[in-house]
RNA sequence: GCCGCGUUCGUCUAGGGGUCUAGGACGCCGGCCUUUCACGCCGGUAACACGGGUUCAAAUCCCGUACGCGGUACCA
């Protein structure tokens, strides 16, 4: 049977790092069975709800590649807020057949009942205001004056749960150190549990695959299906994505160690979604081979649960820059460049279209991000402002404006601005003036953009173009005597 | 605190009883190439958490400890 697998995300913020990381896998499992993927937006806490987080979850898993198969763009009931007449109705049952109750516990009762470290359950359900504490007229009448209520999952007291997880193996719990969960909470939604369960089997979820965090609320999920009479679906929890740090990759460590969270700020940032896409696959997944440059194509092809590791990976931004390095070179200058148009002209102005790539080009396998361009390699658009002081220490002997005014009016007259004719009417002055061609090539490479490090000077020069050079030639020749 | 999961180079990982004096990748260091910086190539650094078992043999299996992470909400 084809798999069925669901992305579920909350819209409660901008797609988390670690939230693109499990819908890739999810849908990378999907693919390599030629399963369904489906988006499910987990909308039942009203109050934490981000106006534009859905939109964002959904622009961003496009950026990345990952097609929807089912989701709200395909029609209503993909959102759990559009479902929630299928949740009552379940819950309904739950309570015909005893297995979830009425509560009306204040939150004030629940926090007194924790402060003594009590969970809600067995042990203390007794003596809780709910179902089994009061009178079967007394519910009925709170909740005709519609008093505020949950209804709570009736956990039983002894038994162990055991389950098998694709990714974990083996788990067992105690019943025993369940709670009561709530299923419906007193605004009518469900919460997570409860929803996460009815969807998955009314949505024909055969294999849930989440984070890691989750794995502690299976053994309640087991006994909600168990109570609805379902087949569970094949559990597969994913290991965390941690911080270089080893703590939980948050906010601050986005700002302390500059690993955004948000998959809208790697974009800001100009990775290339198939560089971030082969990264996070080798974070908790790697194949039998020693790959580690991969396309969409060929992870879908390779991809396995079985060879994902239990244990959780921390990020690693070099390992990341590498892999957007990479890529950068798979797509090609005329890719790349087309990439790159829209923040150079926003950096620099209109530029045309063929420079860009030519900048492309010249700069070649020493792009590791896109917006490298726009800082490091900003002198392909507009005049060096200033001079690298260590440069000009190294490279400015006192011979130096002379030559590069000479270089200069050599230029000028130049027939073809190519390469080769560049280097030769470098190499001639050179000659003339009795000096290594070194004495010129490094000024000149300073002049022109301000730095000792790019791309071979004659490349440099010719992708500058005639006009830009002679300027430079002759402004830094004025500028630094 | 309690419950669960995890633990191989700095990081991502291979390996799943003998083939391991533990392999690859990123990073780092050195060399070659070279007009610079990169790229490329060559080389180097660096790990089985600890303690007990089981076994002829353990990185690999079992138990314990330590540490890490997660959960313990009318959040997901």
């Amino acid at each position: 049977m084809a798999p069925r697998v669901r992305f579920a995300p909350s819209p409660t913020g901008y797609l988390h790092i670690g939230g693109l990381r499990t819908a890739l896998f999810c849908y990378l499992f999907a693919r390599s069975q030629g399963g369904t993927f489906v988006l499910r937006i987990e909308d039942t806490d009203r109050s934490r709800l981000v106006e534009d987080a859905e939109a964002d979850i959904v622009a961003s898993l496009r950026w990345a590649g990952l097609v929807v198969d089912e989701g709200p763009a395909s029609g209503p009931g993909y959102r759990q807020s559009e479902r929630t007449a299928l949740y009552q109705d379940h819950v309904q049952r739950l309570l015909a057949k005893g297995h979830a109750y009425y509560a009306f516990d204040t939150p004030e009762a629940l926090a007194a009942m924790r402060q003594d470290g009590d969970a809600y359950g067995p042990a203390t359900r007794g003596r809780m205001l709910n179902a089994f504490t009061l009178s079967e007229s007394e519910v009925t009448a709170r909740i005709a004056n519609r008093e505020p209520h949950v209804v709570r999952l009736l956990v039983p007291e002894k038994g162990r749960i055991e389950f098998e997880d694709l990714i974990k193996g083996h788990v067992a719990m105690d019943a025993a150190g369940l709670d009561d969960q709530v299923l419906l909470k007193s605004d009518g939604f469900p919460t997570y549990h409860l929803a996460n369960v009815v969807d998955d089997h009314h949505m024909r979820i055969t294999h849930v695959i989440r984070g890691e965090e989750w794995l502690p609320s299976v053994p309640k999920h087991m006994l909600l299906y168990r109570a609805f009479g379902w087949e569970p679906p094949v559990m597969a929890h994913l290991p965390l994505i941690l911080s270089p740090s080893g703590g939980k990759l948050s906010k601050r460590s986005a700002t302390t160690l500059g690993i955004p969270v948000s998959v809208r700020d790697y974009r800001a940032l100009e990775y290339e979604p198939e560089a971030l896409v082969n990264f996070l696959a080798l974070l908790g997944w790697h194949p039998s081979s020693e790959q580690e440059v991969f396309s969409m194509a060929e992870l879908t092809e390779q991809f396995s649960l079985d060879r994902v590791v239990p244990s959780p990976a921390r990020f690693d931004l070099s390992k990341l820059r590498w892999s957007n390095q990479q890529h950068l070179r798979l797509l090609g200058t005329a890719q790349v460049a087309a990439r790159a148009a829209d923040q150079v002209a926003k950096a620099f102005g209109p530029v045309a279209h063929t420079y860009v790539a030519s900048v492309v080009a010249a700069v070649g396998h020493r792009l590791v991000v896109r917006s490298d361009l726009c800082t490091e390699y900003a002198y392909f658009f507009r005049d060096p402002a200033l001079y690298d002081p260590r440069g000009i220490k190294r490279r400015w002997k006192a011979d130096a404006a002379v030559l590069m005014r000479a270089y200069a009016n050599r230029l000028e007259t130049l027939g073809a601005f190519d390469e080769a004719q560049l280097e030769s009417a470098l190499r001639t002055l050179a000659k003339e003036r009795g000096v290594g061609a070194g004495r010129i090539i490094h000024p000149a490479r300073l002049a022109v953009s301000g730095t000792t490090a790019g791309p071979s000077l004659f490349v440099l020069l010719a992708a500058l173009g005639r006009e830009a050079c002679v300027r430079r030639l002759r402004r830094a020749a004025a500028v630094l005597g």
